[in-house]
DNA sequence: GTCATGTTTAGCCATATTCCTAAGTATTCG
DNA sequence: CGAATACTTAGGAATATGGCTAAACATGAC
C-alpha cells in the first residue's frame, strides 16, 4: 500500500464535490461540450470551468477544443486507483469487523455456559 | 442515482487527505487511541484532532472516551456508499468506452473495405 | 495533594477553495 | 463586415482548510 499517493488525493478530492460528480455522471453517457455540462448546474461559466480544470488535473477527464467549442470526455481507468483503495480497505475493514463479531459472539456464549 | 448526496461529499472529501487515509488504514487493523494514531504522522495534536473530527463527522469512525483516553474505531458500512458510487460509475464508464472502442473498430473496418 | 499524561480549547496565520462580475478572445453565421 | 456564440482571462470577496503555539482540563499514578 502506497505511503502517500498524491494521485489518490486528487481523485478523491475531485469526487468530494456534487458538481464534479454530476459532470462525471453525465460524461459516463458520452462526451459533451462545456456549455452542455454547465447546463447541469446553476453556476456561472468561469466558476464551472474551475471544476472542469480540477477534473482534468486529476486525470479524470480529457478536453479538446474544436473551433470555439471545447469537448470533454472521460479518461479510461481514472477511477481504478480510487476503487482499488476502497476495495482493499473495505475488505480489511469487514474482515476486522467480522472477527470482532466473532469475538463478541464467543463472549456471549462464554457467559451463558 | 441521488441528485445530490451530502454524505458522499463528506466521505469522498475525507478520503482526499493522506493523513485521514492513514488513520483509516491503521484502524482497519483494530481500534486505537488518539495518541497512537497521532504517532503515525508528524503533526501537533490539535491539528491532528481536526482530521479525526472530520472522519467522525463523515460517519467513518466512532470515538469514545474512557478516563482520559479516547479510543477510535471504524464504523461498519461507512465506505459502502462511496464504493457503490464508484462501482456504478466505473461500470457505466467502461461500458461507454467499450462501445466507443467498438465504434472506432468498426470505423477502421469500414475504411479498409 | 502533586505531578505526569492525554486530550481539549482558544486563538492565530497562511493558503486554498468556490463562487461572482466584467471584460476579452476566437470562431462561426448571415 | 457585424453580430452572436462559446469559451477565457482577470480580479475580487467570503469562507474553508490545515497547520501552529500556548494554556486549560481531566484523570491516573505516586
Amino acid at each position: 500500500m502506497a505511503k502517500h499517493d498524491p494521485a489518490l488525493d486528487h481523485v478523491f478530492t475531485a469526487l468530494g464535490d456534487p458538481t464534479r460528480r454530476a459532470v462525471l455522471e453525465r460524461l459516463a453517457t458520452g462526451p459533451a461540450t462545456v456549455s452542455e455540462l454547465n447546463a447541469l448546474v446553476p453556476m456561472a461559466m468561469p466558476s464551472f470551468m474551475g471544476h472542469l480544470r480540477k477534473l482534468e488535473e486529476a486525470g479524470m477527464i480529457a478536453t479538446q477544443k474544436d473551433g470555439r467549442v471545447r469537448t470533454c470526455a472521460l479518461v479510461a481507468g481514472a477511477l481504478g486507483p480510487a476503487r482499488d483503495w476502497l476495495s482493499a480497505q473495505k475488505a480489511l475493514w469487514e474482515d476486522r469487523l467480522d472477527r470482532f463479531d466473532a469475538f463478541v459472539t464467543q463472549l456471549a456464549k462464554d457467559q451463558t455456559e
